[in-house]
RNA sequence: GCCCGUGUAACCCAACUGGCAGAGGUAGUGGACUUAAAAUCCAUUCAGUGCGGGUUCGAAUCCCGCCACGGGUACCA
């Protein structure tokens, strides 16, 4: 079964063994087995065009060896892989190739198996799948159904089928109002908020309809979208920078409103939040999504417009109302005016004559600037006065009402009150225009003492500084916006003044509950999930448009919906960010765009889903990648997603090891736990989260290269003033570097294509061997962490193969004479086998793979040094090296005589009682100094080792004429002599 | 600005839950083997843990205040 070498060749040893763990389906999954499941899972890679390099593999590298371990554990392993080929990189490929884009990903697909299977990964090849595959995309379509045809009962706090709503609505069990809200018949606040409700029997077809589209998890809806004329498509919040570009290409993005597909992720936002606690995940991801979730807890307050005497608005209906989303309800008293967002539509309503002409110019101006405008302008405030009042309900006290675009109307109600005392934004804004400022909260001294403006009073007088804080709060620097005391907070009905914070904010809102005024509220910054894209390459929406505008879904028995083949499929992007989207479906044949049913003429839907749709549940098709039948038969979803693991049994489900980069956090990881939540819901899965534990594997860096232009140069071309490849002497002092004879500069980032550094796992694989490029990768340093790439550095790991080669094989390559039959003679070989057993069982299960990689080193070392090894020790030795480098173990596995393969052999076992040694040893200290050591025996007592360490002249020497005042032990390692 | 993470030898990385800072690897130096080189083997140099305080018998590890780098976020009321 072994090769024929007799030396270590691992081109030909890595061949052999691939070619037969492909014959044998070594790999396979079994659905369904007596023993426990496990489910270890990569973030699938987009097939792009340039293909792997060494950073890419480093997670499938250590899942590969966690599966391995796993498999050698008697653990059925599910460890698939696909591609996510779909989307913008795909597009961008094909369109810069000038080719089909199937036809690119297709020749890309094959050409990344291809770099994998030559890495040794065990993947489940049967299982593999690409989303662009037409099999699959039906059920992305499938689940984009099931999202259109549901609905987020808030009663419940769970999805249901929108049929249920109907019929709720039929029974008139609930009820629409006039502004297209759902209300249980119970919730009389809610009907008399809304303004009368409308009976479900009273309503024409197409006002039901409209109703729905309310609620359902999917509908169709006009908003201000992120716009990028040069991809020529829109993009989720998720997908722009901060700086107002897309993500992908870097290029200018326009807000603009435009008619398109949502989901209703908002509805999930507290179960998307809450449900964090239930995953093992890194800190770091759970925040970074617990920050875009964006959870605050405050009051819906609702202010009225007056109509008074003071500032009537004249066209303004008698009953305008406006309410604000507030964190600080119990700064009411504070309010001394109110903001709108310049996109409000209420500023229409309120804003008066006078005032009519500026508000307008407001209004243009700031619908005229993009984000990154915005950004630019140094945060300096600008705002206009309405020319309307709104009342503040505690103190019936009217306050003019500006426009300004530091309102958002994005978030909350696109209206706030200010409280410029304590409030930042508020604060500035106040200032620029000379609006009073009221101090409702007083703050601690300490704040008081370092915020306080030094020419008006010493520090210390505490009485001077709260006078003054009440007086003229806008002599302090900043605003205060910390917890404190409640002052200038009364009326007739409630008095705040003198409440910490925590209690006003929770008295004040109980009051406005009880008069109606408003009510305890919760906002999200989440937003919902912009779902078109205006390209080719993804998946056609399964949806018609009727002539009159009415929204048809596809039947389920009609899917999939077929991507039309076209000629011409690239995006038409432009220049001008008021030119309308043209889908490129749009040029589809007439056969493919039009349909007809009954008698009348629907056109498809032109837009396709984004990139992430078909990533949303890529893990559950791997359970049943083959079912024609549903999206993964239920038993095989129930085996591979549900409770028990080979860990025990598991409540949360899911994915038992899920392991890929951070830069998915909010955005695949995101997006997928709302689509599980879905189909959770509708009873389709059985976890309500989709992957229990997350590993981040960090970025390989490696050193770039630009010319004096900035340009930057093929870094493997870069050599330096002696003429050697910079790649050897990277680190080396005093070098400088040249590319074609012209002096470039060193800098240093993520390994990749753009900045051309990238090293091919191909080339190292020829060069060392796939198992040292594995083992090299996982032993450079902790798999989370930032790596930087240095060829050189493999030689060790390649050296420490080899030398296990030398320790088994003999020059003829037969069985090597210093392995023995006998039991394992040395002790100390005994010793360290157990304990190499049990730390590289433990660092393999805690992924640190570095340090178990160190201790086989160890362990080799070691054995090198003595006259011969017992069959058993190498065979156990070979055993614990099959995860790492399998190729290698294999071959030895066969050559020490057993029978293949070594990846179904038993993982070797320790035995706790070899683990120590018979005498430790132990330092002494006096206040803390070395001072010398001894060997003890290991259970040796305090007064034996103290009476050990006075027989040392060193240690007696540092006591003379010292009094002990304390002795400290620590069993087995250390002692120390406090003395003075 | 705010939040998170990381700083140990020329370089990559270890150090159990506070117990001699050094396991492993790279590079360097010296030597053995060799006609020579490669490969291999043996030996060996190099830091007091980013900076400043504190707690402790004892701190890389815990606490406080800074600095540098990396990532996230940015008027979210």
């Amino acid at each position: 079964m072994a090769t024929n070498c007799k030396d270590y060749t691992p081109a030909d040893i890595e061949a052999h063994w691939q070619e037969y763990w492909e014959k044998h389906k070594t790999f396979k999954a079994v659905d369904f087995s007596d023993n426990p499941k496990f489910y270890i899972l990569d973030m699938f890679p987009y097939p792009s065009g340039t293909g792997l390099h060494v950073g890419h593999p480093l997670g499938y590298i250590g899942t590969d060896i966690f599966a391995r371990y796993k498999r050698m554990r008697n653990v059925n392993v599910l460890h698939p892989m696909g591609f996510d080929a779909f989307g913008l990189p795909a597009e961008q490929f094909a369109v810069e190739h000038g080719v089909h884009p199937r036809v690119t990903t297709e020749k890309n697909i094959e050409n990344m198996v291809r770099q994998l299977k030559r890495l040794g990964l065990s993947y489940d090849w049967d299982r593999a799948v690409a989303t662009t595959d037409v099999n699959y995309y039906r059920w992305t379509q499938w689940i984009f159904l099931q999202l259109y045809h549901s609905w987020f009962d808030p009663m419940e706090n769970r999805a249901r089928p929108i049929d249920d709503l109907v019929k709720m609505l039929g029974q008139e069990e609930c009820f629409v109002t006039r502004t297209g809200e759902i209300v249980r018949s119970r919730d009389k606040t809610a009907r008399d908020k809304q303004g009368g409700i409308l009976t479900w029997a009273s309503l024409s077809d197409r006002e039901k309809n409209e109703a729905l589209a309310h609620h359902r998890l999917a509908y169709l809806a006009e908003v201000p979208v992120n716009w990028c004329p040069a991809l020529g498509t829109v993009l989720a919040n998720e997908e722009v920078t901060n700086d107002g570009r897309s993500e992908r290409g870097n290029f200018p993005v326009h807000q603009r409103p435009l008619k398109q597909w949502m989901l209703r992720i908002t509805a999930y936002a507290q179960r998307l939040e809450k449900d964090l606690d239930l995953v093992d995940w890194p800190q770091p991801i759970k925040l970074m999504q617990h920050n875009w979730i964006g959870r605050s807890d405050g009051a819906l307050v609702r202010f009225t417009i007056r109509h008074g005497e003071a500032a009537p608005p004249r066209e303004a209906p008698s009953d305008t109302e406006v309410s604000v989303f507030t964190t600080r309800p119990d700064t009411l008293f504070g309010a001394t005016y109110m903001v709108l967002a310049p996109e409000n539509p209420l500023v229409e309503t309120i804003t008066t004559p006078e005032q009519r002409d500026a508000v307008a110019a407001y209004r243009e101006q700031a619908a005229a600037r993009t984000d990154l405008e915005r950004q630019a302008e140094t945060r300096i405030k600008t705002g206009v006065f309405t020319g309307a009042y709104a009342i503040n309900p505690v103190n019936d006290e009217p306050i003019p009402v500006w426009v300004a675009d530091y309102v958002l109307m994005g978030y909350g109600t696109g209206a706030i009150m200010a409280v410029p005392a304590h409030d930042e934004r508020d604060f500035e804004f106040a200032r620029q225009f000379s609006l009073p400022i009221r101090p409702v909260v007083m703050p601690d001294d300490c704040w008081l003492r370092t915020q306080a403006p030094k020419e008006h009073v010493t520090p210390e007088d505490t009485e001077t500084l709260r006078r003054l804080y009440t007086d003229k709060p806008a002599a302090f620097p900043e605003a205060f916006t910390g917890r404190g005391t409640n002052l200038n907070s009364v009326n007739q009905d409630i008095d705040l003044n003198g409440l910490p914070t925590d209690e006003a904010r929770h008295k004040i809102t109980n009051w406005l509950e009880s008069k109606g005024l408003g009510n305890a509220q919760t906002q999200y910054k989440l937003r919902d999930w912009l779902f078109s894209r205006q390209r080719y390459w993804g998946e056609p929406f399964p949806i018609l448009h009727g002539p009159g505008g009415e929204i048809v879904p596809v039947d389920e028995q009609d899917l999939p919906v077929e991507l039309p083949e076209m000629e011409d499929f690239r995006p038409h992007g432009s220049d001008d960010p008021d030119a309308p989207p043209q889908p490129p479906l749009g040029r589809a044949p007439d056969s493919w765009r039009f349909v007809e049913l009954d008698g009348v003429r629907y056109e498809r839907e032109l837009n396709t889903m984004p990139q992430w749709a078909g990533s949303c549940w890529y893990y559950l098709r791997f359970c049943d990648p083959h079912n024609s039948e549903r999206f993964a038969g239920k038993e095989a979803e129930r085996y591979w997603m549900q409770g028990q693991n080979a860990e025990g049994p598991v409540p949360t489900g899911g994915v038992d090891l899920y392991v890929g980069g951070a830069e998915h956090a909010v955005l695949h990881l995101l997006y997928a736990r709302f689509w599980h939540k879905v189909l959770y819901d509708l009873g389709h899965v059985s976890s309500p989260e989709p992957f229990r534990r997350l590993f981040n594997q960090g970025y390989i860096q490696a050193y770039y290269y630009e010319d004096e232009r900035g340009i930057r140069v093929p870094a493997d071309q870069v050599v330096d003033q002696d003429g050697k490849s910079a790649e050897q002497v990277q680190d080396a002092p005093d070098r400088r570097f040249f590319y074609e004879g012209r002096p470039v500069t060193q800098h240093y980032g993520k390994m990749g294509k753009s900045l051309k550094n990238a090293v091919a796992p191909d080339d190292v694989c020829e060069e060392y061997g796939a198992d040292a490029l594995r083992t090299y990768l996982m032993f450079l340093g902790p798999l989370e962490a930032m790596k930087t790439w240095n060829t050189q550095g493999i030689e060790g790991v390649s050296r420490f193969l080899k030398r296990i080669w030398r320790e088994i094989v003999d020059r003829e390559g037969n069985r090597g004479s210093k392995i023995r039959e006998t039991a394992e003679q040395n002790p100390e070989t005994l010793r360290l086998l157990n304990e190499t057993i049990k730390k590289v069982g433990e660092d393999i299960e805690e992924m640190r793979f570095n340090t178990a990689i160190s201790q086989m080193m160890i362990f080799v070392n070691h054995l090198q040094k003595c006259d011969s090894i017992a069959r058993d020790t190498a065979n156990a030795l070979v055993r614990l090296l099959a995860p790492f480098a399998p190729h290698l173990a294999e071959e030895l596995w066969a050559r020490l005589g057993e029978t293949p393969s070594v990846t179904s052999a038993p993982w070797p076992e320790y035995d706790p009682s070899r683990l120590e040694a018979e005498t430790v040893k132990v330092v002494f200290q006096i206040n803390g100094k070395y001072r010398g050591d001894a060997e003890v025996a290991k259970n040796a007592d305090r007064e034996t080792v103290l009476a050990a360490a006075r027989e040392q002249p060193r240690v007696a020497a540092h006591l003379e004429g010292k009094t002990v005042r304390k002795v400290i032990y620590v069993p087995g390692k250390i002692l120390n002599i406090v003395a003075s």
